[in-house]
RNA sequence: GCGGAUGUGGCGAAAUUGGUAGACGCGCCGCACUCAAAAUGCGGUCUCGCAAGAGGUGUCGGUUCGAGUCCGACCAUCCGCACCA
């Protein structure tokens, strides 16, 4: 009789069943078609939050689908363990960074068996685990060799109390976190891959991913950033013999080059450097512009600044002399690091311009006649004619930027070029809990990478975190090793990789995990790419293109196959929450909220926003799975936000779910098996089945719920009948990707055999989707008035007829002829009156 | 500053992709059951209006027989920006 659906007991008794039984378990030498189904692996930061939970359930649905309809399913969980809050918790509770992850993947991976996730645990691997960064290690000595990895000086954050580099995220206004000292920016020297090598194919690439989404490509093209344009050299006055005597710019708009009123350098520029080893004051302004962060946020608003060095000449006037200026605002990793500033049509130039009280000349305009309109208030970037531009007068941008490519190749002063956004990939970090990079520096050899049958270089365990930098810099014996070489004295390098190398192929070694290589070839090929790629929309840009690149230099390598390793991804959104705050606008936790609100203080409700720890505005997933179980947690997540965009996680809406979870069951234990069809409800379950499947294949998870609560509806209102019993066993199945436990439970009292996990996904008549009778929408000038039911399929004059002889019809038109009748078949008439 | 997105009832949203706006859920209101509560069930719920009807998808304008959907301008909010992961 009316039991309730007890999730604790149902939810360990069959992740127990399915973890003995090895469902989930990926075979690789199945002859089913594969389905290798990935959700971005956690950052073991100590416990699951909600955001893991609606990205793991996402890519659980979709896995336990798959298997549904025939696929061997390969879906795993690992561990993206090495990165700076193990070093902080190291530093803030003395305790290694080593044990910190470890234990935080003990629970992490506990709570997450407790969500039924249909995981393949038997190759759960972690980064750190010297098995894995030791191969990395492998593959970074390959690209070395293949000539992909180089080593020059790029800028960080520097620290100069505390005398150490800083992430952007440890630069809080300006200032270092701990020291709260004015943060600089400093030169080091440091490994770079060469992902502007595949600038090119990156951007190709792009096209054949027709399973992304469109937002992702664009952000991607942008970022790579592909602009067609012109180098040219100006002449440079030199002071001293030996000096430097031209400067080479980029442009993308060589048609305003008559609109130039002065060239700017970067601060890191050549002519910079030469004039800041014999001038003070260059010096200092140079150190001036150093001030502050590295983000490309931070140099893009700070205050423009100039400083005036010399003068340069035109390269199609040698009397026209161009000041040179020093400024903040030129970059030195895109194009040339030097520039030519037209006021005129360039936002940033105008602002300079205006500054420094250079000439705004304009040389783009609407038509010829507006050619000495002034510039007022902004640049104008458009498009239009030339102007005040002697050959180039009345020439389109396009034929202007040929022209002018064209004469300055014929006469040897420039050349048309491509420039790219992209840059270089720095993957030096100065700190000890990553991948140590495996090259040895010798004094008379150089940089020489670790011979691989000396690999893994492990991380050594004896350090200390008492002070500020790099613990493997201060390690007393670490460092020291004989060069590979030539056996001579030689030192190991101490900097260890971004942490995004290790996540740009752990999706290979989840595919294919020998133990004396990164991979096998032919068995990470037979699952890759990932099939369907699921985890936060944050990642768009820098871990997606990374491990494109990542792949794409394995397959110049010949270790795999493979151009692009994800061929769907997913983005989705994140798991917001309602902020609290007391008088005193200290952030309050939601149990906070609620318990001094019962106590009767002021509690002031804020945004909601996404849930952090800094607003205090989290909820523990475990304590709801105790309280509600895995399947309505599971099922809450899927429900009513577009899994795209961005879920709130709401007390109520949890015990919404939980109730439908017990409405469920109770469906399934009053399933009253009787005589006689039912056609309408055979018609409902079969929307349903297909509309379902057709949801999951598109990730519409909100929808599908929708779909089932409308057929759940139906089944309840419809009268007994063997009809609405096969609807409702088989709604067990349309539910099993989302409520596992559940359906398992409901799946053994009903008396089938075997797992409701192994159970083919329901067929279903496609003739029954077809309605006899359709609704026909009535409108008058657009605007509805009635509707009408008519056979499908009913001819036009037969559509047309009735709606004129409708009533409301013939209310408005009040005898009048129509003007004109649009019959959309079997969807709408309009009738223009 | 640059790049990308989002905006529809009290709330989360749906809308066959230019064709009946608000499916489905939450919340709320009323009723039933109950000594009572919880749970459950039934009915209602875009706004104004007794009704007929009128209005309504961030704002303003446009295209169209017809616009939430297409175009232009604007406003607001969110995300990313290369050392957070």
């Amino acid at each position: 009789m009316a039991s309730r659906f007890n999730p604790l007991a149902a939810d360990a008794r069959w992740q127990k069943v399915w973890e003995e039984a090895g469902t989930f378990h990926a075979s690789d030498s199945s002859n089913r078609p594969k389905a290798y189904i990935l959700e971005m692996f956690p950052y073991p930061s100590g416990r699951i939050h909600m955001g893991h939970v609606r990205n793991y359930t996402m890519g659980d649905v979709l896995a336990r689908y798959r298997r549904m309809n025939g696929m061997e399913v390969l879906h795993p969980m690992g561990w993206d363990a090495f990165g700076m809050p193990a070093e902080n918790a190291a530093m803030e509770r003395k305790v290694h960074p080593a044990e910190w992850t470890r234990a935080n993947i003990a629970t992490m991976r506990a709570q997450l068996k407790r969500l039924g996730f249909a995981l393949d645990w038997s190759r759960e691997f972690a980064t750190c685990d010297p098995a894995y960064y030791g191969h990395e290690q492998a593959l970074f000595v390959d690209l070395f060799e293949a000539g992909l990895v180089y080593r020059k000086e790029s800028e960080v954050n520097w620290d100069p109390v505390d005398m150490t580099v800083l992430a952007n995220e440890q630069v809080i206004d300006g200032r270092g976190w701990r020291s709260g000292a004015p943060v600089e920016r400093r030169k080091l020297a440091q490994w770079f891959l060469k992902i502007t090598d595949f600038a090119e194919d990156l951007l190709a690439g792009l096209a054949t991913l027709d399973q992304w989404p469109e937002k992702v490509k664009l952000m991607q093209e942008n970022w790579i950033g592909r602009s067609r344009g012109m180098r040219f050299r100006f002449a440079y006055e030199a002071t001293e013999p030996g000096d430097i005597d031209t400067i080479e710019v980029f442009t993308t708009r060589p048609d305003t080059i008559f609109g130039a009123s002065f060239v700017a350098v970067s601060p890191d520029h050549p002519l910079a450097r030469q004039y800041a080893a014999r001038s003070s004051e260059v010096a200092d302004f140079i150190a001036r512009c150093k001030r502050g962060g590295t983000t490309a946020a931070e140099l893009e608003t700070a205050e423009k600044l100039g400083l005036e060095i010399g003068g340069a000449i035109h390269p199609l006037d040698p009397d026209w002399e161009l000041p040179v200026f020093i400024a903040n605002f030129v970059l030195m990793d895109y194009g040339t690091g030097a520039i030519f500033g037209v006021p005129a049509h360039d936002q940033r130039d105008y602002e300079f311009a205006t500054k420094y009280g250079l000439e705004i000349r304009r040389v783009v305009a609407p038509s010829a006649a507006d050619a000495d309109r002034p510039i007022e208030g902004e640049a104008e970037p458009g498009d239009g004619i030339l102007v005040n531009s002697h050959f180039l007068d009345g020439k389109t941008v396009e034929q202007a930027k040929a022209a002018v490519i064209q004469r300055a190749e014929a006469e040897g002063w420039g050349e048309g070029t491509t420039a790219w956004r992209l840059r270089d990939w720095g993957v030096s970090r100065q700190r000890y809990w990553g991948t140590p990079i495996p090259i040895v520096h010798c004094p008379s050899c150089g940089a020489v990478p670790v011979p691989k049958d000396q690999l893994p270089v492990l991380l050594p365990e004896d350090v200390t975190f008492d002070a500020p930098g790099n613990p493997l810099e201060r390690h007393p014996t670490w460092k020291r090793v004989d060069c590979p070489r030539c056996g001579g004295e030689a030192s190991r390098e101490t900097e260890t990789l971004d942490t995004f190398v290790d996540s740009s192929w752990y999706f290979i070694r989840f595919a294919s995990q020998p133990g004396d290589r990164p991979f096998d070839k032919v068995a990470a090929e037979a699952w890759l790419p990932v099939d369907q790629y699921i985890g936060g929309v944050e990642h768009a840009i820098l871990h997606l293109l990374y491990a494109r690149f990542w792949t794409r230099a394995l397959q110049r390598l010949g270790k795999i196959d493979l151009a692009e390793p994800f061929r769907g991804l997913f983005t989705q959104g994140m798991v917001t929450h309602r902020t609290y705050r007391d008088e005193a606008g200290n952030w309050l936790l939601p149990e906070e909220a609620e318990a001094a609100r019962e106590a009767g203080g002021t509690v002031i409700a804020g945004r909601v926003e996404k849930m952090s720890k800094s607003k205090r505005n989290t909820v523990d997933p475990e304590p709801i799975i105790d309280q509600y179980g895995a399947d309505a947690v599971r099922w809450f997540m899927l429900s009513d936000s577009p899994p795209e965009r961005d879920l709130e996680w709401s007390e109520a809406g949890i015990e919404g779910a939980w109730r439908f979870v017990q409405r469920l069951w109770r469906l399934v234990e009053n399933i009253g098996e009787a005589e006689g069809s039912d056609l309408a409800l055979d018609r409902a379950l079969a929307r349903a089945i297909a509309g379902v499947a057709e949801d999951i294949e598109s990730l519409s998870f909100n929808k599908a719920v929708a779909r089932i609560y409308a057929v759940v509806n139906a089944i309840e209102k419809a009268p007994p009948s063997a009809s609405r019993a096969r609807a409702t066993r088989t709604l067990v199945r349309l539910v099993a990707p989302m409520m596992p436990h559940l359906a398992e439970e409901a799946w053994a009292a009903m008396g089938e055999s075997g797992l409701v996990a192994d159970a083919p996904w329901p067929e279903h008549d496609p003739a029954l989707l077809v309605e006899d009778e359709v609704t026909i929408a009535l409108q008058v000038n657009g605007k509805l008035r009635d509707t009408l039911k008519a056979p499908r399929g009913s001819p036009r004059e037969a559509i047309e007829q009735m709606a004129i002889a409708n009533a409301h019809v013939q209310r408005i038109l009040a005898g009048a002829e129509p003007k004109k009748v649009i019959v959309v078949p079997d969807r709408l008439v309009n009738i223009v009156a």
